[in-house]
RNA sequence: GCGGGCGUGGUGAAACGGCUCUCAUGCUAGCCUUCCAAGCUGGAGUUGCGGGUUCGAUUCCCGCCGCCCGCACCA
Protein backbone atom coordinates (compact mmCIF):
# COMPACT_ATOMS: atom_id res chain seq x y z
CA UNK A 1 0.00 0.00 0.00
CA UNK A 2 0.86 3.52 0.01
CA UNK A 3 3.19 5.50 2.25
CA UNK A 4 1.26 6.42 5.49
CA UNK A 5 1.30 10.31 5.49
CA UNK A 6 1.77 12.33 8.45
CA UNK A 7 -1.07 14.27 8.22
CA UNK A 8 -3.49 10.87 8.12
CA UNK A 9 -1.60 10.04 11.77
CA UNK A 10 -2.56 13.14 13.12
CA UNK A 11 -6.42 13.43 11.60
CA UNK A 12 -6.80 10.13 12.72
CA UNK A 13 -5.65 11.07 16.41
CA UNK A 14 -7.42 13.72 16.70
CA UNK A 15 -10.43 12.54 15.15
CA UNK A 16 -10.86 9.08 17.30
CA UNK A 17 -9.24 10.82 20.54
CA UNK A 18 -5.46 9.03 20.42
CA UNK A 19 -3.49 12.29 20.79
CA UNK A 20 -4.45 16.12 21.29
CA UNK A 21 -2.12 19.41 20.99
CA UNK A 22 -1.51 20.16 24.87
CA UNK A 23 -3.39 23.46 26.06
CA UNK A 24 -5.29 23.14 22.72
CA UNK A 25 -7.97 25.70 23.48
CA UNK A 26 -5.02 28.47 24.42
CA UNK A 27 -3.83 28.26 21.29
CA UNK A 28 -1.20 24.98 22.11
CA UNK A 29 2.26 24.84 23.40
CA UNK A 30 4.78 23.65 21.16
CA UNK A 31 6.13 20.03 21.74
CA UNK A 32 3.98 19.02 23.91
CA UNK A 33 0.81 16.59 23.71
CA UNK A 34 -1.82 15.32 25.37
CA UNK A 35 -3.15 11.43 25.13
CA UNK A 36 -6.86 11.10 25.08
CA UNK A 37 -9.06 8.14 26.23
CA UNK A 38 -8.11 5.61 23.45
CA UNK A 39 -4.37 6.84 23.35
CA UNK A 40 -3.93 6.41 26.54
CA UNK A 41 -4.98 2.55 26.74
CA UNK A 42 -3.01 1.78 24.00
CA UNK A 43 -0.05 3.69 25.17
CA UNK A 44 -0.74 1.68 28.35
CA UNK A 45 -0.62 -1.82 26.47
CA UNK A 46 2.66 -0.30 25.05
CA UNK A 47 4.30 0.01 28.58
CA UNK A 48 2.78 -2.73 29.75
CA UNK A 49 4.11 -5.45 26.86
CA UNK A 50 7.55 -3.91 27.47
CA UNK A 51 7.39 -4.23 31.42
CA UNK A 52 6.20 -8.11 30.86
CA UNK A 53 9.14 -8.31 28.22
CA UNK A 54 12.10 -6.24 29.95
CA UNK A 55 11.32 -6.86 33.64
CA UNK A 56 8.74 -9.41 34.60
CA UNK A 57 10.24 -12.34 32.37
CA UNK A 58 14.30 -11.36 33.29
CA UNK A 59 15.00 -13.13 36.68
CA UNK A 60 17.67 -10.48 36.51
CA UNK A 61 16.16 -7.35 35.97
CA UNK A 62 14.28 -5.20 38.51
CA UNK A 63 12.08 -1.81 37.97
CA UNK A 64 12.22 1.39 39.83
CA UNK A 65 10.19 3.99 39.32
CA UNK A 66 12.50 7.85 40.55
CA UNK A 67 11.94 11.49 41.22
CA UNK A 68 12.04 13.61 38.20
CA UNK A 69 13.87 15.83 39.90
CA UNK A 70 16.93 14.92 41.31
CA UNK A 71 19.93 16.27 42.92
CA UNK A 72 21.73 18.76 40.22
CA UNK A 73 24.78 16.85 40.85
CA UNK A 74 23.67 13.85 39.61
CA UNK A 75 23.66 15.82 36.18
CA UNK A 76 27.15 17.39 36.82
CA UNK A 77 28.61 13.72 36.83
CA UNK A 78 26.51 12.39 34.10
CA UNK A 79 27.82 15.34 31.34
CA UNK A 80 24.43 17.06 31.00
CA UNK A 81 25.49 20.36 32.58
CA UNK A 82 28.52 20.73 30.26
CA UNK A 83 26.89 18.66 27.29
CA UNK A 84 23.43 20.31 27.28
CA UNK A 85 24.68 23.70 28.04
CA UNK A 86 25.50 24.49 24.39
CA UNK A 87 27.66 27.83 23.88
CA UNK A 88 26.25 29.21 20.71
CA UNK A 89 26.85 32.21 18.45
CA UNK A 90 25.14 33.60 15.96
CA UNK A 91 26.30 35.10 12.27
CA UNK A 92 24.88 38.62 12.54
CA UNK A 93 23.91 38.45 9.32
CA UNK A 94 22.21 35.18 8.03
CA UNK A 95 21.17 34.81 12.32
CA UNK A 96 22.20 30.95 11.52
CA UNK A 97 23.44 29.43 15.08
CA UNK A 98 26.66 27.57 15.23
CA UNK A 99 28.13 25.82 18.26
CA UNK A 100 30.37 28.10 19.39
CA UNK A 101 32.90 25.38 20.45
CA UNK A 102 33.22 23.97 17.14
CA UNK A 103 33.78 27.52 15.58
CA UNK A 104 36.62 27.95 17.73
CA UNK A 105 37.57 24.42 17.36
CA UNK A 106 37.85 23.53 21.00
CA UNK A 107 36.44 21.17 23.69
CA UNK A 108 36.23 24.44 26.42
CA UNK A 109 32.85 25.43 27.15
CA UNK A 110 33.80 28.75 28.84
CA UNK A 111 32.24 31.82 27.24
CA UNK A 112 35.15 33.97 28.26
CA UNK A 113 38.00 31.72 26.41
CA UNK A 114 35.01 31.22 23.40
CA UNK A 115 34.83 34.87 23.38
CA UNK A 116 38.60 35.35 22.99
CA UNK A 117 39.06 32.71 20.53
CA UNK A 118 36.04 33.55 18.34
CA UNK A 119 37.22 37.37 18.22
CA UNK A 120 38.21 37.80 14.74
CA UNK A 121 36.35 34.96 13.16
CA UNK A 122 34.15 34.80 10.68
CA UNK A 123 30.73 32.79 10.53
CA UNK A 124 30.81 30.02 7.39
CA UNK A 125 29.37 32.55 5.68
CA UNK A 126 31.65 34.98 5.91
CA UNK A 127 29.71 37.48 8.48
CA UNK A 128 30.68 38.92 11.52
CA UNK A 129 29.55 36.88 14.72
CA UNK A 130 27.50 37.75 17.66
CA UNK A 131 28.21 37.27 21.10
CA UNK A 132 28.49 33.92 22.63
CA UNK A 133 25.83 32.59 24.58
CA UNK A 134 24.66 29.32 26.39
CA UNK A 135 21.60 27.29 25.28
CA UNK A 136 20.85 24.78 28.17
CA UNK A 137 18.84 22.04 26.87
CA UNK A 138 17.98 21.36 30.42
CA UNK A 139 14.44 22.35 31.70
CA UNK A 140 15.16 24.40 34.99
CA UNK A 141 12.90 24.54 37.78
CA UNK A 142 13.09 26.44 41.54
CA UNK A 143 13.31 24.41 44.68
CA UNK A 144 11.27 26.28 47.30
CA UNK A 145 9.04 28.62 46.76
CA UNK A 146 11.88 31.29 46.01
CA UNK A 147 13.23 31.78 42.99
CA UNK A 148 17.28 31.87 43.96
CA UNK A 149 20.21 30.39 42.51
CA UNK A 150 21.02 28.45 45.13
CA UNK A 151 17.26 26.43 44.91
CA UNK A 152 18.02 26.17 40.98
CA UNK A 153 16.97 22.10 39.88
CA UNK A 154 16.59 20.43 36.48
CA UNK A 155 13.63 18.00 35.09
CA UNK A 156 15.67 15.11 34.10
CA UNK A 157 16.81 15.07 30.52
CA UNK A 158 16.81 10.97 30.54
CA UNK A 159 15.51 8.31 33.37
CA UNK A 160 18.75 6.52 33.05
CA UNK A 161 20.59 8.92 35.63
CA UNK A 162 18.65 8.12 38.71
CA UNK A 163 18.86 4.50 37.74
CA UNK A 164 22.71 4.67 38.14
CA UNK A 165 22.46 6.38 41.61
CA UNK A 166 20.39 3.51 42.94
CA UNK A 167 22.75 1.35 41.37
CA UNK A 168 24.29 0.27 44.77
CA UNK A 169 20.82 0.32 46.57
CA UNK A 170 18.94 -2.37 43.41
CA UNK A 171 22.25 -4.19 43.85
CA UNK A 172 22.11 -4.50 47.60
CA UNK A 173 18.13 -5.08 48.43
CA UNK A 174 17.75 -7.63 45.55
CA UNK A 175 20.99 -9.15 46.32
CA UNK A 176 21.59 -9.16 43.12
CA UNK A 177 25.35 -10.10 41.22
CA UNK A 178 26.06 -9.10 38.13
CA UNK A 179 25.05 -9.40 35.13
CA UNK A 180 21.87 -7.31 36.43
CA UNK A 181 19.56 -4.86 34.80
CA UNK A 182 17.46 -1.77 36.28
CA UNK A 183 14.51 -1.09 34.32
CA UNK A 184 12.38 2.10 34.62
CA UNK A 185 9.83 3.89 32.45
CA UNK A 186 9.22 8.07 33.56
CA UNK A 187 8.55 10.95 31.85
CA UNK A 188 11.93 13.06 30.65
CA UNK A 189 11.94 17.11 29.61
CA UNK A 190 14.46 18.45 27.03
CA UNK A 191 14.11 22.07 25.78
CA UNK A 192 14.38 20.94 22.06
CA UNK A 193 15.42 24.00 19.87
CA UNK A 194 12.84 22.80 17.13
CA UNK A 195 10.03 20.33 18.38
CA UNK A 196 8.85 18.31 15.13
CA UNK A 197 7.11 15.54 13.69
CA UNK A 198 4.02 15.42 15.91
CA UNK A 199 5.05 13.25 18.57
CA UNK A 200 8.18 12.54 17.53
CA UNK A 201 10.58 15.54 19.27
CA UNK A 202 8.68 16.67 21.79
CA UNK A 203 9.84 18.82 25.18
CA UNK A 204 7.97 16.41 27.01
CA UNK A 205 8.59 12.97 26.36
CA UNK A 206 8.39 9.23 28.04
CA UNK A 207 10.99 6.48 28.05
CA UNK A 208 11.24 3.13 28.81
CA UNK A 209 14.82 2.74 29.36
CA UNK A 210 17.06 -0.52 30.80
CA UNK A 211 20.76 -0.07 32.14
CA UNK A 212 22.12 -3.69 32.33
CA UNK A 213 25.44 -4.13 34.59
CA UNK A 214 27.91 -6.03 33.89
CA UNK A 215 31.56 -7.10 33.54
CA UNK A 216 33.64 -5.18 31.36
CA UNK A 217 34.87 -8.75 29.35
CA UNK A 218 30.81 -9.60 28.28
CA UNK A 219 30.19 -5.67 26.23
CA UNK A 220 30.46 -7.36 23.30
CA UNK A 221 27.95 -10.18 23.52
CA UNK A 222 25.76 -8.68 25.97
CA UNK A 223 25.56 -5.78 23.24
CA UNK A 224 24.38 -7.85 20.78
CA UNK A 225 21.84 -9.66 22.93
CA UNK A 226 20.34 -6.42 23.63
CA UNK A 227 19.72 -5.42 20.19
CA UNK A 228 18.58 -8.49 19.35
CA UNK A 229 15.95 -8.39 21.91
CA UNK A 230 14.92 -4.66 20.74
CA UNK A 231 14.24 -5.72 16.86
CA UNK A 232 12.54 -9.07 18.39
CA UNK A 233 10.01 -6.75 20.59
CA UNK A 234 9.24 -4.81 17.76
CA UNK A 235 8.79 -7.35 15.36
CA UNK A 236 7.03 -10.75 17.84
CA UNK A 237 5.65 -8.27 20.32
CA UNK A 238 4.36 -5.70 18.88
CA UNK A 239 3.45 -7.09 14.96
CA UNK A 240 6.04 -4.49 13.52
CA UNK A 241 6.82 -5.46 9.88
CA UNK A 242 10.67 -5.69 8.97
CA UNK A 243 11.00 -3.73 6.55
CA UNK A 244 9.48 -0.70 8.15
CA UNK A 245 12.68 -1.75 10.34
CA UNK A 246 16.40 -0.86 9.86
CA UNK A 247 19.58 -0.80 11.42
CA UNK A 248 21.73 2.22 11.98
CA UNK A 249 25.11 2.34 13.42
CA UNK A 250 26.33 5.73 15.23
CA UNK A 251 29.75 6.68 13.65
CA UNK A 252 31.77 9.02 15.78
CA UNK A 253 30.54 12.01 15.39
CA UNK A 254 26.83 10.88 15.81
CA UNK A 255 27.95 8.83 19.63
CA UNK A 256 26.74 10.83 22.84
CA UNK A 257 28.69 11.84 24.86
CA UNK A 258 28.95 8.85 27.51
CA UNK A 259 28.58 6.04 24.65
CA UNK A 260 31.63 3.86 23.24
CA UNK A 261 29.07 2.15 20.72
CA UNK A 262 25.23 3.01 19.65
CA UNK A 263 23.15 0.77 17.70
CA UNK A 264 20.00 2.44 16.72
CA UNK A 265 16.45 0.60 15.04
CA UNK A 266 15.18 3.20 12.77
CA UNK A 267 11.60 2.81 11.75
CA UNK A 268 9.95 4.40 8.88
CA UNK A 269 7.92 7.10 10.50
CA UNK A 270 6.20 9.27 7.94
CA UNK A 271 8.52 11.36 7.58
CA UNK A 272 11.07 8.64 6.56
CA UNK A 273 13.74 6.55 8.30
CA UNK A 274 13.92 7.53 12.01
CA UNK A 275 15.27 6.62 15.21
CA UNK A 276 13.32 4.31 17.17
CA UNK A 277 15.27 2.47 19.76
CA UNK A 278 18.56 2.76 20.77
CA UNK A 279 20.82 0.29 22.31
CA UNK A 280 24.36 1.83 23.95
CA UNK A 281 27.49 0.70 25.26
CA UNK A 282 28.05 2.92 27.85
CA UNK A 283 30.98 1.39 29.41
CA UNK A 284 32.40 2.68 33.06
CA UNK A 285 31.41 5.93 31.77
CA UNK A 286 28.23 6.88 34.51
CA UNK A 287 29.36 4.46 36.97
CA UNK A 288 32.67 6.01 37.50
CA UNK A 289 31.28 9.49 37.28
CA UNK A 290 29.47 9.18 39.91
CA UNK A 291 32.01 7.47 41.83
CA UNK A 292 34.14 10.21 41.29
CA UNK A 293 31.48 13.01 42.03
CA UNK A 294 29.93 11.22 44.86
CA UNK A 295 32.59 9.85 47.03
CA UNK A 296 30.43 6.93 47.13
CA UNK A 297 32.48 4.12 46.28
CA UNK A 298 30.52 1.90 43.85
CA UNK A 299 32.88 -0.96 42.76
CA UNK A 300 31.72 -4.34 42.17
CA UNK A 301 33.41 -7.03 43.88
CA UNK A 302 33.83 -10.43 42.17
CA UNK A 303 33.59 -13.48 44.80
CA UNK A 304 35.12 -15.71 41.77
CA UNK A 305 38.18 -13.78 40.79
CA UNK A 306 38.71 -11.72 44.19
CA UNK A 307 38.24 -8.59 41.69
CA UNK A 308 36.88 -5.06 42.28
CA UNK A 309 36.29 -3.12 39.44
CA UNK A 310 33.24 -0.53 37.98
CA UNK A 311 30.51 -2.29 35.70
CA UNK A 312 29.76 -1.46 32.34
CA UNK A 313 26.67 -0.41 31.46
CA UNK A 314 24.65 -1.66 28.51
CA UNK A 315 21.64 0.48 27.62
CA UNK A 316 18.65 0.10 26.04
CA UNK A 317 16.29 3.04 25.07
CA UNK A 318 13.65 3.27 23.73
CA UNK A 319 10.61 6.08 23.71
CA UNK A 320 6.98 5.58 24.27
CA UNK A 321 5.50 8.59 22.35
CA UNK A 322 7.72 7.50 19.33
CA UNK A 323 6.43 4.16 19.92
CA UNK A 324 3.16 4.59 19.89
CA UNK A 325 3.60 6.64 16.66
CA UNK A 326 5.39 3.35 14.75
CA UNK A 327 2.93 1.26 16.07
CA UNK A 328 0.15 3.25 14.76
CA UNK A 329 1.71 4.56 11.27
CA UNK A 330 2.43 0.21 10.79
CA UNK A 331 -0.93 -0.31 11.47
CA UNK A 332 -2.76 2.20 9.78
CA UNK A 333 -4.52 0.69 6.43
CA UNK A 334 -6.55 2.11 3.94
CA UNK A 335 -8.48 -0.56 1.64
CA UNK A 336 -11.25 -0.50 -0.47
CA UNK A 337 -14.04 -3.00 0.45
CA UNK A 338 -17.53 -2.86 -1.18
CA UNK A 339 -16.28 0.49 -3.46
CA UNK A 340 -15.49 2.11 -0.72
CA UNK A 341 -12.62 2.90 1.26
CA UNK A 342 -11.81 1.72 4.29
CA UNK A 343 -9.73 2.93 7.25
CA UNK A 344 -8.38 0.15 9.29
CA UNK A 345 -5.61 -0.44 12.30
CA UNK A 346 -4.24 -3.65 12.18
CA UNK A 347 -3.17 -3.52 15.78
CA UNK A 348 -2.12 -6.92 17.70
CA UNK A 349 -5.53 -7.81 19.77
CA UNK A 350 -3.45 -7.38 22.89
CA UNK A 351 -2.20 -3.86 22.21
CA UNK A 352 -5.67 -2.30 20.55
CA UNK A 353 -7.73 -0.04 23.11
CA UNK A 354 -10.84 -2.69 22.92
CA UNK A 355 -10.68 -5.63 22.60
CA UNK A 356 -14.16 -6.38 21.83
CA UNK A 357 -17.72 -3.97 20.71
CA UNK A 358 -20.41 -5.58 21.20
CA UNK A 359 -23.51 -4.60 19.41
CA UNK A 360 -27.44 -5.51 19.17
CA UNK A 361 -28.20 -6.07 15.03
CA UNK A 362 -31.42 -4.18 15.81
CA UNK A 363 -31.67 -0.91 18.02
CA UNK A 364 -35.03 -1.00 18.06
CA UNK A 365 -35.31 -4.57 19.20
CA UNK A 366 -35.58 -4.61 23.09
CA UNK A 367 -34.69 -8.13 23.63
CA UNK A 368 -32.05 -7.60 21.06
CA UNK A 369 -30.77 -5.18 23.35
CA UNK A 370 -31.06 -6.62 26.48
CA UNK A 371 -29.70 -9.97 25.53
CA UNK A 372 -26.63 -7.77 24.76
CA UNK A 373 -26.17 -6.10 27.21
CA UNK A 374 -25.74 -9.30 29.00
CA UNK A 375 -22.91 -10.49 26.61
CA UNK A 376 -21.37 -7.17 27.28
CA UNK A 377 -21.00 -6.99 30.67
CA UNK A 378 -19.71 -11.01 30.61
CA UNK A 379 -16.72 -9.69 28.24
CA UNK A 380 -16.23 -6.88 30.23
CA UNK A 381 -15.49 -9.16 33.30
CA UNK A 382 -12.94 -11.12 31.05
CA UNK A 383 -11.00 -8.34 29.24
CA UNK A 384 -12.47 -4.96 30.72
CA UNK A 385 -11.95 -2.82 27.57
CA UNK A 386 -15.02 -3.87 25.77
CA UNK A 387 -17.25 -0.93 23.73
CA UNK A 388 -20.94 -1.18 23.82
CA UNK A 389 -22.44 0.14 20.45
CA UNK A 390 -25.54 0.28 19.51
CA UNK A 391 -26.01 3.74 17.37
CA UNK A 392 -27.15 3.32 13.66
CA UNK A 393 -26.47 0.72 11.31
CA UNK A 394 -24.73 -2.46 11.98
CA UNK A 395 -21.99 -1.62 9.21
CA UNK A 396 -21.49 1.48 10.80
CA UNK A 397 -20.50 0.20 14.11
CA UNK A 398 -18.21 -2.12 12.25
CA UNK A 399 -16.07 0.61 10.35
CA UNK A 400 -15.92 2.69 13.42
CA UNK A 401 -14.62 -0.18 15.16
CA UNK A 402 -11.76 -0.85 12.38
CA UNK A 403 -10.66 2.41 12.61
CA UNK A 404 -9.66 2.24 16.42
CA UNK A 405 -8.16 -0.76 15.39
CA UNK A 406 -10.61 -3.24 18.13
CA UNK A 407 -10.20 -6.71 16.38
CA UNK A 408 -13.75 -8.34 17.05
CA UNK A 409 -16.83 -7.48 17.04
CA UNK A 410 -19.18 -9.78 18.54
CA UNK A 411 -23.17 -9.07 17.23
CA UNK A 412 -26.63 -10.37 19.22
CA UNK A 413 -29.09 -11.16 16.82
CA UNK A 414 -32.86 -12.71 17.00
CA UNK A 415 -30.75 -16.91 16.63
CA UNK A 416 -28.62 -15.80 19.47
CA UNK A 417 -31.97 -15.92 21.44
CA UNK A 418 -32.67 -19.27 20.13
CA UNK A 419 -29.61 -21.06 20.75
CA UNK A 420 -26.97 -18.29 22.58
CA UNK A 421 -25.08 -17.99 19.56
CA UNK A 422 -23.64 -14.95 18.65
CA UNK A 423 -21.39 -14.00 15.29
CA UNK A 424 -18.15 -12.58 15.89
CA UNK A 425 -16.64 -10.08 13.24
CA UNK A 426 -12.95 -10.56 12.26
CA UNK A 427 -11.83 -6.64 12.08
CA UNK A 428 -8.83 -7.75 8.81
CA UNK A 429 -10.75 -10.15 7.36
CA UNK A 430 -14.41 -8.63 7.43
CA UNK A 431 -15.07 -12.65 8.22
CA UNK A 432 -17.72 -13.27 10.39
CA UNK A 433 -18.46 -16.72 12.73
CA UNK A 434 -20.77 -18.38 14.67
CA UNK A 435 -19.68 -19.02 17.72
CA UNK A 436 -21.52 -19.91 21.07
CA UNK A 437 -21.33 -17.37 24.05
CA UNK A 438 -19.77 -19.73 26.41
CA UNK A 439 -16.76 -20.32 23.78
CA UNK A 440 -16.43 -16.51 23.46
CA UNK A 441 -13.43 -16.10 25.71
CA UNK A 442 -11.43 -18.24 24.32
CA UNK A 443 -12.25 -17.26 20.76
CA UNK A 444 -11.19 -13.29 21.39
CA UNK A 445 -7.32 -13.80 21.22
C1' G B 1 16.58 29.84 16.39
C1' C B 2 16.63 31.31 10.77
C1' G B 3 13.94 31.00 5.96
C1' G B 4 9.40 29.45 3.41
C1' G B 5 4.23 27.81 3.44
C1' C B 6 -0.21 27.43 6.16
C1' G B 7 -4.22 28.38 10.13
C1' U B 8 -12.50 28.40 8.41
C1' G B 9 -17.56 23.27 12.77
C1' G B 10 -14.56 17.02 15.45
C1' U B 11 -12.33 15.73 10.40
C1' G B 12 -11.61 17.25 5.17
C1' A B 13 -12.60 21.26 2.18
C1' A B 14 -15.26 26.15 -0.26
C1' A B 15 -16.33 31.47 -0.18
C1' C B 16 -16.49 36.63 0.81
C1' G B 17 -14.41 44.11 2.87
C1' G B 18 -21.11 44.04 4.52
C1' C B 19 -26.67 40.12 3.47
C1' U B 20 -28.00 34.20 8.73
C1' C B 21 -20.06 31.87 6.23
C1' U B 22 -21.15 27.07 2.49
C1' C B 23 -20.48 21.85 1.53
C1' A B 24 -19.15 16.83 2.57
C1' U B 25 -18.27 13.60 6.33
C1' G B 26 -18.52 12.77 11.33
C1' C B 27 -21.46 13.49 15.87
C1' U B 28 -26.42 13.54 17.93
C1' A B 29 -32.22 12.66 18.68
C1' G B 30 -36.42 10.11 16.68
C1' C B 31 -38.22 6.78 12.90
C1' C B 32 -36.66 2.84 9.97
C1' U B 33 -33.15 -1.15 9.22
C1' U B 34 -32.35 -9.34 10.08
C1' C B 35 -24.80 -8.15 9.20
C1' C B 36 -20.41 -3.92 6.46
C1' A B 37 -20.58 4.08 6.74
C1' A B 38 -28.35 2.80 3.25
C1' G B 39 -32.85 6.06 3.88
C1' C B 40 -36.30 9.89 6.17
C1' U B 41 -37.13 14.07 9.76
C1' G B 42 -34.88 17.13 13.34
C1' G B 43 -30.42 19.07 16.34
C1' A B 44 -25.64 20.89 18.10
C1' G B 45 -21.13 22.59 16.23
C1' U B 46 -16.56 26.83 12.61
C1' U B 47 -13.21 31.84 10.83
C1' G B 48 -6.19 30.30 16.37
C1' C B 49 -5.18 34.80 19.87
C1' G B 50 -4.42 40.15 20.35
C1' G B 51 -4.11 44.87 18.13
C1' G B 52 -4.63 48.25 13.82
C1' U B 53 -7.02 50.27 9.21
C1' U B 54 -12.37 50.78 8.05
C1' C B 55 -19.01 53.09 8.86
C1' G B 56 -18.15 47.65 8.75
C1' A B 57 -12.65 42.63 9.02
C1' U B 58 -13.07 35.75 8.71
C1' U B 59 -11.08 38.59 4.34
C1' C B 60 -6.29 43.95 4.27
C1' C B 61 -1.93 45.32 7.78
C1' C B 62 1.11 44.33 12.37
C1' G B 63 2.41 41.27 16.56
C1' C B 64 1.90 36.65 19.02
C1' C B 65 0.70 31.45 19.17
C1' G B 66 0.44 26.87 16.62
C1' C B 67 1.23 23.28 12.54
C1' C B 68 4.04 21.59 8.11
C1' C B 69 8.67 21.87 4.94
C1' G B 70 14.07 23.17 4.49
C1' C B 71 18.55 24.60 7.47
C1' A B 72 20.68 24.16 12.19
C1' C B 73 20.09 21.24 16.70
C1' C B 74 19.00 16.19 18.41
C1' A B 75 23.23 15.20 24.71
Amino acid sequence: MADVKLEDIVSLCKRRGFVFQASEIYGGLAGFYDYGPLGVELVNNLKAEWWKAMVREHDNIFGVDTAIIQNPKLWEASGHVAGFTDPLVEDTVTHKRYRADHLADTDSNNIEELTKLLKDKKSPDGNPLGPVRTFNMMMKTYIGPVEESESTAYLRPETAGSIFTNYENVRETMRAKLPFGIAQVGKAFRNEISPRDFIFRVRELEQMEMQYFIKPSDQDKTYEDWRDFAYKFLTERLGIDEQNLQWHEHDENERAHYAKAAHDIYFKFPQGFKELWGTHNRTDFDLGNHQRFSGQNLEYFDEETREKFIPYVIESSVGVGRMLMAVLTNAYVEEEINGETRIVLKLKPELAPYRVAVSPLLKNKPELVKKAREVYDQLKQKFGNVMFDDNGNIGKRYRRQDEIGTPYCVTIDFDTLEDDTVTVRNRDTTEQERVKINSLRNELV
